[in-house]
DNA sequence: CCAAAAGTGTTATCGCTACACCCATGA
DNA sequence: TCATGGGTGTAGCGATAACACTTTTGG
């Protein structure tokens, strides 16, 4: 059999890629959902989504969906899995690789997108939504507990300048727990990623708590190593 | 525009399956090849792959693939990620979903399969391989590496009897690394993970190397906790 | 001057690593 | 009896986590 025969054979398939966006606004943890325009499934809630162009890969793809709904480019991206149950969408059988994003809402307000009817939920109470995305969003929760267990990718989520306590709220929703703050702030000084800066965010306490920034060249060359963000790990991982 | 418009002006592409199988033998870390039938690249050696079947999902397509080939079933497989590169096949656009399976190569012995004139490497000398297929490999032996540092995947790849020295060796050419034997000892000893059995393999040393065994309930129950099996794992991971 | 958030100091414990040392046995 | 791989004991270090305590400042 030669291989054009063997290729001739089989069946093409339609790929989708799937984005589980998640933000945060220095307060809660929220997903980018987007109101579904056509059939199957009209108006129901999913997760952006598109298929692949003849020209791009998949990261590429990924890149082009995140920014028609976000207009940010350059954003944490991650593939996450692939998701190929042969009845995942009723019409017509499709792949859907998934990716998941963290950003920074401050920077999302200010491109607002309205074609595709995107909406920001509170990651608690977010709808139900269409096919298997539950699933992926589930995924992606999982992944990203477990990956910042070890690794600093929730900084991919807050804006340039953030407090400490900021930055240990933000875990303790990933987390779904509470963390002990005076452990916490000096775990992460600890690191040496952090730039201390003079200005205080006295928002959310009279005393205020000192802003800080990411320190780039370390968190590049440290994003690889372990460092211990949460306690017990494993009780939060599973 | 209706879904039916939106599905129909989108291209569809050919999907593949393609395993990274990586097998021990109780002294050498090996990956099984197979060497290609058709053109394009005929007699090159690649990963054992093929399309996805209409009524499978993802997995059952990865599980197939890897009976064909080895005879085996039930043995570990993970999805690793997905490529797609819209040049990585030169014949025509292919997405290819990349799974792995360890697996331990004295249960594949018993049912040889010539048909896809499939041989087994030495880890550290296989040939190039064609398309993607050596840069999935290095993905593969990375997530391996990274997975095994904290969960007990290795014991995949071992005999149902297995002394701590072939454990201990396995890991040494996972990482390639030497590993304080007396340390490594004790620290599997201590995950309560394994049963000593009466029986000693001499094969070796003069001595004598204790069996041991699986303990599949605690095995199962632990496999997401997390075990230090390796020393300075930020070393070796990277 | 009080409440409450931000942040510092101190200590006990645990796990890890390095390495000295002992054990078993065939040649 | 000796070489060799298998295995145990132990001590020091460093990271972690628990928690008492201090600092700051607006109301």
């Amino acid at each position: 059999m030669t291989a054009l025969n063997k290729y001739k054979n089989q069946k093409r398939i339609l790929v989708a890629i799937d984005c589980i966006i998640f933000g945060y606004d220095g307060e809660q943890l929220k997903i980018l959902l987007v109101k579904r325009g056509f059939e199957p499934q009209k108006d129901q809630w999913s997760l952006m989504g598109g298929f692949i162009e003849p020209r791009e890969n998949l990261y590429g793809a990924a890149e082009r969906i995140l920014f028609n709904c976000t207009g940010l480019k350059k954003v944490y991206l991650e593939q996450l899995k692939s998701f190929g149950d042969p009845d995942r969408d009723p019409l017509e059988r499709t792949i859907s690789v998934a990716y998941f994003a963290l950003i920074d809402i401050n920077k999302y307000r200010e491109q607002i997108n309205d074609t595709y009817h995107a909406e920001w939920f509170l990651l608690q109470d977010a709808p139900k939504l269409i096919f298997d995305h539950d699933e992926m969003v589930e995924k992606a929760k999982r992944r990203i507990r477990y990956k910042a267990a070890f690794h600093p990718i929730l900084f991919e989520l807050l804006p340039k300048k953030f407090t400490i306590p900021q930055l240990q709220n933000l875990y303790e929703q990933v987390y779904n727990a509470k963390i002990d703050n005076r452990n916490f702030i000096r775990k992460v000084n600890s690191t040496g990623l952090l730039i201390k800066l003079t200005e205080k965010d006295k928002s959310s306490s009279k005393r205020g708590a000192f802003y800080y920034e990411l320190d780039m060249n370390k968190y590049k060359a440290k994003f690889q190593s372990f460092i211990n963000f949460i306690p017990n790990p494993e009780n939060f991982i599973l």
